[in-house]
DNA sequence: TTGTATGCGTTATCAA
DNA sequence: TTGATAACGCATACAA
């Protein structure tokens, strides 16, 4: 049988309760009780049942905060519908999950939104605006005991206690290697997303850096598209024409679909990489317009942050790691 | 607050027992109190509350058993390590894990590997061997009770709940993709592991049906190395030999190290694509000898079929779905 | 400082 | 056929 709390009060001969308050440090025991009982456990090789602390933690109520900025955002798509979908499971451990979605990058509607649930929620997952407010906002929470984990993009120098998402400089050098495998000699245009994000200038890091590797792949222009269709589509015919060298180009983040437009309007043959899985990304990659994709496994990532969330309301321990890094998952056309 | 059996009883005026016969179909209930209470656990949405079931399951001692192929197959470590890994946690909720591996392919073997723990298990993990005295064995057990489900390879029309594994064909299908990306007037040479094993023809198939898209990929040659690198390094030494138009070698299955080492020898430049992420690979991968891989995500594989595992026993229900694939991932250098 | 009792939701046993 | 009750392991309010 097992070793449980109710074993190691009659080993040790002392009550359950104080076994309890020992195990998980609530003070109020005498040191010789103490060691005793911890001596006892050691040697019991005692391990919490997960299924009696969660049953317990239903007196709790616990919630589950979720804010992401998906409105108008294609790509979070899949990580909202794996959130909703692990959501429906820690239901059954009566875990409450309250989701709250936004649009773009405000600050202000970002810090309102925190507010209006934060005296509901004993945790809270959130993909964060990198700016001091909100960073001032999170460690408030934490200080609180609100355990707080940042998705998709973190925010550096918080006191979050974990990051689950992609490591965006590695995404950029991959493209770059991948590159160098289509077309070792290469001329390459970047379509950027908007250097104002950090996950975005990123990937353009280490695009770069990698390309430095490979003596015949030159970066000709680079262009910002604000991860929209139409300026993507504007900035890519504007490219093209004053850059007629440019067989290769890097689509940073959105406007994807703009890019490939322009490709198909000038009839020239293009190596389209780009990063997601949106409809339309995954129509024009079928389409050999598109060559590569990378993915940023948008489902695992919601799957991974809802167990980190589950175990440490559970186990009540911070999780074991500070990244929790999705791989960058790189996609061709027999992938789908 | 949740809907619980307690609450069911309650409002349809029957004891929690008479819930629990009704909600698990155990019998022994008239037909008039069975429909009150399925109504009301309708109407009032009735989930039922996991952690309490894990926890009432612990008097059943629930013992998963795992046989594996794994022995001197260096692949399956990934696997393996995810299983124990994921075996810890299950431990947590009092299910033990007993685990039995094997080398290679015998059916003797296999079978009295069955037999020595089918009378301790609630249910089995295992790569069967795809021979009938298996998938009767199987079948034997499905028939008993104990839920199998089959892992990294399938047994066809077999009684096991479900698959968990990549698709193989489509493997083939990825390597041809990627081929054609990075030289697509290619002259192939294949390194087929052994035609003994489904998946391994199942990927060479894949690779041929979709090389047909493409005019101008041949394949030149095809040898089997039965996963040996000593046997692939000779063959592979041969083939260049007798073909020295081959630019392209595709390595299905075990074997790479020999490949590589062929290729290097003869300092030609040659594209490899091979499967799997063995030490070995990612050395030669790091070092541009081979140019791609493609992982088949074994710790994916171990985690996934855990959890199928758990639920089923847990819920006691079977799974939702018959097979549960897991991607191929293509892996270049800069994912390392 | 320590012990006891109760409840979390489900299941099983025993009695009615 | 039904109901009452104890047990799974943990947490906690309350009593000692």
């Amino acid at each position: 049988m097992a070793v449980t709390i109710k074993k190691i009060a009659e080993v040790s001969g002392v009550s359950r309760g104080t076994v309890d308050r020992v195990l998980n440090n609530r003070g109020k025991v005498s040191p010789k009780t103490e060691q005793k009982v911890r001596e006892c456990a050691e040697k019991l090789g005692y391990k919490p049942n997960l299924a009696g602390k969660a049953l317990a933690a239903r007196k709790k109520n616990y919630v589950i905060g979720v804010i992401i900025s998906s409105d108008g955002n294609i790509f979070f798509d899949d990580i909202l519908d794996s959130i909703k979908n692990e959501a429906k499971i820690y239901e059954e451990y009566g875990i409450k999950v309250v989701l709250k979605t936004m649009k773009g990058y405000d600050i202000d509607t970002q810090i309102k939104l925190i507010e209006s649930i934060q005296d509901d929620i004993s945790s809270l997952i959130i993909t964060p605006i990198d700016e001091n407010i909100v960073r001032d906002k999170i460690d408030y929470l934490c200080d609180k005991g609100i355990g707080v984990i940042t998705l998709n993009t973190d925010i550096k120098n918080s006191k979050r206690l974990a990051y689950v998402g992609t490591d965006y400089y590695k995404g950029g050098q991959i493209v770059a290697g991948i590159i160098n495998l289509i077309s070792p000699y290469a001329n390459i245009g970047i379509i950027q997303g908007t250097s104002k994000l950090y996950g975005h200038n990123q990937r353009v890091l280490g695009f770069k850096d990698e390309v430095k590797n490979y003596k015949n792949l030159n970066i000709k222009a680079m262009f910002e598209c604000e991860d929209d269709d139409n300026t993507s589509y504007e900035k890519t015919i504007e490219m093209l024409r004053d850059n007629e060298d440019i067989d290769t180009i890097f689509i940073v983040a959105g406007g994807v679909y703009g890019v490939c437009k322009a490709v198909i309007e000038k009839q020239k043959n293009i190596t389209i990489v780009c990063f997601d899985e949106i409809p339309k990304t995954i129509e024009m990659l079928k389409k050999d317009i598109i060559k590569v994709t990378i993915s940023q496994q948008p489902k695992i990532q919601g799957k991974k942050v809802m167990e980190i969330i589950f175990d440490y309301l559970i186990k009540g321990e911070k999780p074991q790691n500070e990244n929790y890094i999705i791989e960058n998952q790189i996609k061709i056309k027999q992938n789908y």
